[in-house]
RNA sequence: GCGCCCGUAGCUCAGCCGGAUAGAGCAACGGAUUUCUAAUCCGUCGGUCGGGUGUUCGAGUCACCCCGGGCGCGCCA
């Protein structure tokens, strides 16, 4: 269904036309609820264009401006603004038309496309940390949404599973490998053994080249070297899918760096053949002297030691996720840092004739009380498992205080849906290039924009309709007369616009933001009128209200990779 | 040296293509509750938007220059 702005957008451009006027402005939301539901600013662009006076350009746009079926008549104020106020009538007849809209307002992408979404991204034989967690939840709730829009998304884990550590890691694994310690925590004794094979590394330059020998023969494909990294591989996936799991994210395919191994050689031998690489000091390299700022910047593709790197492998990457998985657009999230690097691998592609949308969606870091990157008190990264576990924890904690009530099961399952919620919405009610600093307090409060604060006026609503022990009816006309009413309706309305501007420039915590105050508007609405209580029509009106409130915060949540309790 | 990102209230942060008197939350203070979950709501206090110059009817937003912080820059990923 069509949404409010979309629909006096239509009528502005209808009226331009009508005025003889060229296209300009925006129809957006009202700045202040005393300018009305909706406001429109191209008087002010056009008399910056034709030179003319921005309140007599108002007012030829107000003559033309067929909209009195849905407004009251508009208003000019300001400078020339153009103020559209919805009549409530209008409101109510849309907010009954949501009720019978599956997709609760939200329209399908008119072209949808093809996008693989790279996210996520761990390394084999690490321990995942608190520095995975943006990427993921942000690259997750981007697919979600994508999705919903009804893009073809495909979410691809670009797993970092071959690299220079793995020389150490299998002199590890074979020179000091503890199995029992292995069967108890894999990961852990990965990182035991590299650490200690590094250690040897630099005190001693016989195991230094010992590592490097390990290196050099997995890469020449030696049998045994080969099955300890593929077992490698495997206990790491496995470390992987319990986080994945009590994150709720999933993957389409997971191709990992080694997956473009056969490809490496063929990507430089092709790049050399069309004369973007060149040879220089023994490395292969592709410049890019025409761009200044990345003039002295070149990206080597093959090392002087003739070993590839990972610009290769991105490469590689590339051409695979265009020629095999038919990719129109590729969205790679990752942090800032790596900016330089994409810049250079999508020039490439750009020069090697690939005209698909490539985008590099960064983020910022998650920082500790001290604003330096968050670590433990003894400088290591924070296990991801240890952050999850305890948000969990003081999620369980909170529940235990404030329902005791609650049977033991419930509970145990409303403290995960708390404290992950929790953990995830604190990262994606910011905007993204934003450091953020990690606060257990700040993001488990029940007040504030926080999860735990969208969660509860969705049960408060759950809780409106066990104690109502009746099915719910959608009425079939809405009447809105508390002001509480009318505000609530007309958000419940904007869920439409909101949704789809997240991916102008990536940006959830839009829709995070949209959310805070949709639950805002509910919960001053619960304070002024009852509902239960409530004689007819109002009371059906405001099941309604309550029922489409419940059911976008449901959605909204979920399209940010959150799941709502129905009691806590 | 070159490049990227960030700097907004005491604290944590919004503010997409430049648009009306810069907004939330927390903290502080003052109210509302024998409740449909007060896990809430209403109000008050709080700002030279790091600094400067410029572009224009209009700049937190755009351009340039500084200051401060973070990060990246040929053989790690």
């Amino acid at each position: 269904m069509e949404t409010f702005q979309a629909l006096l957008t239509q009528k502005l451009a209808e009226a331009l036309t009508a005025a003889d006027l060229p296209q300009a402005g925006a129809v957006t939301p009202a700045t202040d609820a005393r300018f009305g539901d909706y406001q429109t600013n191209a008087a002010l662009v056009l008399a910056k264009q034709l030179g003319q006076d921005p309140r007599a350009l108002a007012q030829k746009i107000v003559d033309h401006l067929a909209v009195s079926e849905w407004c009251d008549p508009p208003t000019i104020a300001g400078a020339g603004f153009i103020n559209l106020t919805l009549r409530t009538a209008t409101i109510a007849a849309q907010t009954a038309g949501l009720l019978r809209d599956e997709g609760l307002g939200v329209e399908k992408a008119a072209t949808p496309k093809r996008i693989v979404i790279d996210f996520g991204s761990p390394n084999v034989a690490k321990p995942m940390h608190v520095g995975h967690i943006r990427s993921t939840v942000l690259g997750d709730a981007l697919a979600r949404i994508a999705s919903f829009l009804g893009h073809d998304v495909i979410r691809d884990n670009h797993i970092g599973d071959w690299g220079t550590q793995f020389g150490m890691v299998i002199y590890g694994w074979k020179n000091l490998l503890d199995r029992a310690a292995l069967e108890r925590d894999p990961i852990a004794e990965l990182v035991r053994i590299y650490k200690g094979a590094n250690d040897r590394a630099t005190a001693d330059s016989a195991v230094r080249e010992a590592c490097r020998e390990e290196l050099v023969k997995l890469q020449a494909g030696d049998a045994e070297n080969f099955a300890i990294w593929t077992e490698c591989v495997a206990l790491s996936l496995r470390e992987f899918e319990v986080a994945y799991k009590i994150l709720d994210i999933h993957y389409d395919i997971q191709r990992g760096e080694s997956f473009y191994n056969d490809r490496l050689a063929g990507v430089v031998e092709r790049l050399l053949k069309s004369g973007l690489a060149e040879i220089s000091e023994g490395a292969v390299c592709v410049f890019f002297r025409d761009i200044p700022e990345l003039a002295d910047k070149p990206c080597i593709i093959r090392k002087s030691d003739g070993g590839y790197n990972y610009a290769t492998t991105d490469i590689a990457t590339v051409d695979y996720r265009i020629n095999d998985l038919k990719a129109d657009t590729v969205w790679i999230v990752t942090g800032a840092p790596q900016q330089l690097h994409f810049r250079q691998i999508f020039e490439i592609a750009w020069r090697e004739g690939y005209r698909a949308d490539f985008r590099h969606i960064t983020h910022g870091s998650i920082l500790g009380d001290d604003r330096k990157l968050m670590k433990t008190r003894s400088g290591e990264n924070v296990a991801l498992r240890d952050v999850l576990e305890e948000a969990i924890g003081r999620a369980r904690k909170i529940v235990d205080e404030k329902n005791p009530d609650l049977p033991e099961a419930e509970r145990q399952a409303v403290a995960k849906i708390i404290g992950i919620g929790a953990v995830k919405y604190a990262d994606l009610s910011q905007y993204r290039m934003t450091d953020y600093i990690f606060s257990w307090d700040r993001m488990l409060s029940f007040q504030g924009n926080t999860a735990p604060y969208l969660q509860n006026a969705y049960v408060r609503i759950r809780s409106i309709f066990r104690k109502a022990g009746e099915e719910f009816v959608p009425a079939k006309e809405l009447v809105l007369v508390a002001p509480e009413e009318r505000n609530l309706a007309t958000r419940l309305c904007q869920f439409g616009e909101i949704v789809p501007t997240v991916l102008n420039d990536f940006r959830p915590n839009v829709l995070a933001n949209y959310l805070f105050e949709l639950a805002n508007s509910f919960h001053a609405f619960y304070e002024a009128c009852p509902v239960l209580k409530s004689t007819e029509p109002a009371r059906s009106s405001r099941l309604a209200l309550c029922e489409l409130t419940a059911r976008i915060l449901h959605r909204g949540l979920d399209l940010l990779g959150i799941a709502v309790p129905e009691k806590m």
